[in-house]
DNA sequence: CGAGTTTGACCAGCGC
DNA sequence: GCGCTGGTCAAACTCG
């Protein structure tokens, strides 16, 4: 896990319902170079599909079933690197992995392993260009990283400086 | 041995 | 109503 050659090239807000704004205001406001709009509407999509998804479909896991309401803020960074798996610093671990129709690369799903962090993140890569990866972050850290890095410890921080009313 | 990954199955919402 | 799809779980497995 060496993401050495990993750049952020830009971060792009998706998440626009229930007085969200100020969240990427935040994060678009450290990274403004170029905001590329990577296919909003899809990833808005699967926003729904996540609420849905954690609102349902765990009765086999005996979770709540109507009280998760509530959407947990998202927002994508594309990034340029040559792996998936970026080094912010957290530690994730993967719970899942599915191929999505509108790409070719599997999307996968991670998890924060820290207890009570309940941030999850979802990488995949573009179809259109391999060299470009979507991370898609649900939630925000409770704590602090666990093992700083120069670039993305910096967004991260930028994250907690602007929580969001949830 | 513990932490993390892989992989198949399951489930519910949505579109047709 | 049915099939598809995305999201998650959990057991088995791998690696340090």
């Amino acid at each position: 896990m060496m993401m050495m050659t990993t750049r952020t090239t830009a971060s792009s807000s998706l998440y626009n319902s229930s007085s969200s704004g100020n969240y990427f205001d935040g994060l678009a406001g450290l990274k403004r170079p170029e905001i590329h709009n990577l296919g909003a509407a899809q990833v808005v999509r699967d926003e729904r599909k996540s609420s849905i998804s954690s609102s349902g479909g765990m009765s086999r896991s005996g979770k709540k079933k109507g009280e998760n309401k509530i959407r947990k803020p998202r927002f994508a960074f594309k990034t340029r690197s040559q792996v998936d798996i970026l080094d912010d610093g957290y530690r994730w671990r993967k719970y899942g992995q599915k191929a999505v129709k509108n790409n070719n690369f599997p999307r996968s799903y991670y998890r924060c392993t820290h207890v009570g962090c309940n941030v999850k993140k979802q990488v995949q890569r573009l179809s259109t260009d391999a060299s470009i990866v979507v991370t898609t972050y649900e939630g925000m850290h409770t704590h602090p990283v666990d093992k700083p890095t120069d670039n993305f410890e910096q967004i991260l921080n930028q994250m907690h400086i602007y929580p969001l009313s949830f």
